[in-house]
This record gives structure tokens, sequence and C-alpha cells, in this order.
DNA sequence: TTCATTCGAACATCTAACGTGTTCGAGGTC
DNA sequence: GACCTCGAACACGTTAGATGTTCGAATGAA
């Protein structure tokens, strides 16, 4: 909690003194500096004396911070895409914080997994009806994801039932979007490689087009987003044959 | 502490009542029953109506079980291990628990890192200056660690200054073996793909020959183990030209 | 250099979480 | 039907973690 309310401060201001931050969390500075501490390991701010400075430069948000951020909807968009899979299946699984959600939900269940980060091959890792393949690859420090040639081979060799992406961004204009270059060619390979496309992602993804550009709108199959989701971006979506569910 | 006597026990009979065991550990009933979920969950022993039977055949102790025992031999191990390697190596780290402590020492080393499991991997991904890549595959259940074509496949397009193996046998006469086919395969692909092999293992690892047959000793660089080696061994591998360091 | 400020190690305190034991009703087993 | 085992629920004690305070050392500005 204290955690998000330092990030959030920070996201608005250049610098901020350890002070200022112990008066708004109401605690001790040396309270303070031991959050600031934790949060400058996990990459998501600069210590500098007296004060912290935000490293978030707008574009890509690490994922210790976008893990924390809306878990009561991401949940709920985990278990729904959850409850879409059906026993058997082979599955790839996307290695952002909403997917991440899902691969929670999915520890019970008898599937065949291949995930795409380290985050959620540890979800899984207790699973024992869930038989799990990893694809290899880089791992993107602090990300975690699977990315390069080595990645992208394994969907050379193998064919999935459904894939279950996040994105970074998502329009109808112009499909699913990702950050970085190398985590865009996974997905567009994953998408090659299954014969469904599931999309999770909360509504503020909408509307936003990130840098590497993943695939059209029209091979995903079904987006599973929380209500608030832009109307006109919904209605445009279901226009081009999208199944769209709010939860 | 309590866990380990209660597997001990279970180990030289049959069908342990919880009464019994209670009565051994010193603690109530409920208490016993509590241990032996978790046990249970990491699929050390299997519960039955008012007592506990052990599942350990004999052949390959889990890895939960491993994990636990001898574990100041192995954290010395490897740390010895960790001084072998220079900064900038590329690496690759075998999936056991003895390898496990090696990687626990390479946190903040500048290494590329290949792991064999994902306990390995799991241990470092905090570790900011090591570039970790993994080579896919089925991953095991409960030992995690990867197996198959797949990850064969990785040590056709990799190669590593050095390998760093564990073992479930080794012997100067019949060289290192695993409970595994898979596993074994694995090794032995990795020692083909790299120039250097060392093998960490604890005393208690010689003079067994395992089911899989992973190489003869004559690949092997160094070894790594600790004062109780039986001389006889020891003085066998350095004849053979192998470098044996106890510690 | 000096002075003011910040930092973090060390200790004290408090709280929440965990482990443990007891009780008791439900569900098995003979 | 009698007996036993199990696990949920509660109570209790212990402990580890989080927080605040103090103080000497380190840092930066004048």
């Amino acid at each position: 909690m204290r955690h998000e309310v330092i990030l959030q401060r920070l996201r608005q201001g250049e610098r901020v003194a350890v002070g200022t931050l112990a008066e708004i969390v109401g605690c001790s500075e040396m309270t303070v500096r031991r959050d600031l501490d934790v949060l400058e390991r996990e990459g998501l701010l600069r210590r500098v004396r007296g004060a912290a400075v935000s490293t978030l430069t707008g574009e890509e948000t690490p994922f210790a911070a976008r893990a924390k951020q809306r878990l009561e909807v991401k949940r709920r968009i985990g278990a729904a895409v959850a409850g879409l899979l059906d026993d058997g299946e082979t599955v790839v699984l996307d290695g952002g914080s909403t997917v991440l959600e899902v691969a929670r939900r999915l520890v019970d269940r008898r599937l065949t997994v291949l995930p795409l980060s380290l985050h959620v091959a540890d979800a899984l890792r207790t699973a024992n009806q869930v038989r799990m393949v990893l694809p290899g690859g880089d791992v993107r420090p602090g990300e975690l994801a699977f990315v390069g040639p080595l990645t992208e081979h394994a969907f050379d060799v193998m064919r999935f039932d459904t894939a279950v992406l996040g994105a970074c961004g998502f329009s109808a204009r112009t499909g699913l979007s990702a950050h970085d270059l190398g985590e865009g060619a996974v997905k567009s390979a994953a998408v090659d490689a299954s014969a469904r496309v599931v999309v999770a992602i909360d509504s503020t993804k909408f509307g936003r087009t990130a840098f590497s550009r993943v695939g059209p709108v029209e091979r995903v199959d079904v987006v599973v987003t929380d209500e608030a989701a832009p109307e006109e971006e919904v209605a445009r979506l279901r226009d081009a044959g999208v199944e769209v569910r709010l939860v």
C-alpha cells in the first residue's frame, strides 16, 4: 500500500524528498528509506541523497510495478479466461501480469501449458496435473519473459489449441502491440501456432498502440477485459467478429 | 527437523501409524497430520487412513527431500565451485540440489548462465548481472528439470565455457550416471557442448551407479566434493587425470 | 576546512502470522 | 452400531517481521 502511494507521488514530480514522502504516507523517514531500498532493487526508482527520483520513463512500466496495479480487476479477468479453457487443452500463456493471474487459476487443472515467462512458469511449478513445457530463450531481466530465436523455434515444432495473450496496447484499428520487438515477435509466433487466440487485458490498454506490432485484430477470437472498456472500441471489435467478454 | 524424523522412520517401515509418529517426534497427532499433509504435497509420502506410507522406492529420492539433506556440505561445495568460475564465462548449471547451491553463490556475479532446472533459474531470477538463457523443454514434475528434444536442441545451437554437473551416481570406473534417461541425455549433450566439465557432488554419491549413463570420467576436468569421499575413488580419479578438490 | 544534513547500523517495541494443542462433529471402518 | 480417524474451528504461545528511535559515520555545500 505505502509503496503504491510512493510510486504514485513520484510519477507526478521529478525529485521527492524523503521527508515529504514520510509526511504523505504518515510514517517515519527511516521506514520510507527502507521502502525506497526495496523499490530501488525492483528498479522502480532511483535513490539520490535526501530524495528519490522516478525511473518510470513513460514507455514501459516494470513488471514489479504492473503486478501491483489493478490486481482485483486482473484477478477477475484471470478467472474468466481460465473458464474458457477446457481440460486437456494445450495452451500458450503469455508473460504479462494479467496473464499471470490466469495462470494462478490453473493450478488444479489438467492442461499442457507453454509459459512465456518465468513468472508464469513459477505460478505453475506446483501444479501436478499441468504438463509444463518451456520454450527456452533469453530471459529479459525484470520482465522475465522469454525472447529470441530459441523461443521462436519452439513454435516451429509445436502447435497449440489456445494462446492466451496480454498486450501493452490494443485497439480495433491497430490490433495487438507490445513494447519490446523481441516479445512482439514471440507473441506473433504464438498466434501463428495456435488455433484460438484469447486476449486478456484490463481496460486501460484500449486505444493504446505500443512500439512493436503483433498482429491484426482479425486473428483474435475472444477478448476478456473489465467493464470500463471504451464502448466504441468494444463495438468495433464486435463488428470485426471478435467475441468480447466484460467481467 | 520433525519432517526429517518422520521420513527417516518411514524409510525403515512399511506403514507407520499417526499415533506412533506423534510419540516419536513428541507432539500431538494433529501436528503430525499437518506434517503429513505438507510431506504428501511434496510427494514424499502417501497418506492412508490412520497412517502414512513411504513413496520412496529406493530409486530416486524426490528433490524436496534431497534439498534438505546435507545442506551444510552442499553449501561448501557450492562456494568452491563458484570460485572456479571466471567473470564473463558462459556456464551450464545442472538441475540437482547440489548445483542449486552453486547457483545461489552466483547472484552477484557477471556470467551467462543456462540453467537445467526451474529451481536453478529461480535462484538467479534477481541476479541482474547474470544473462540467463533457458534451454526449454519438458519440465519434470517435482524435479523441475528440463528434458526432451527441445532441451537437447539448445546444445546444438550454443557452446559453453563450463558445464557444472551434479549426478545421482559417480565412480572412477563407470563415470557419471543419472536416474532418468532424459536427464542423462541432456547432461550428455551439455558435456559435448562445453569446453570444461566440473562435477559437483557430495561424497555419498561415490561408488554408486545409476540407471542412465552420462559419460566416462575422461571428459571430467574437476570434481568438487567433501572430505568424506572414499580415498580409493579419489586416487583413481587423480590417476585418470581428474583434478579433485575436497572442501 | 567546517557545518549541516542525510544515511544506515543497532537496538527496542509492537503487531501480525504461524505453529501447536484441544475440542468436537462428521465420516469411515470393522 | 461401536469404534476410530479425520479435519475444521478456536485458543494459546511463540516468533519473525515491520516500525520507530538513537547515534555515529559519511556526504555535500559553503
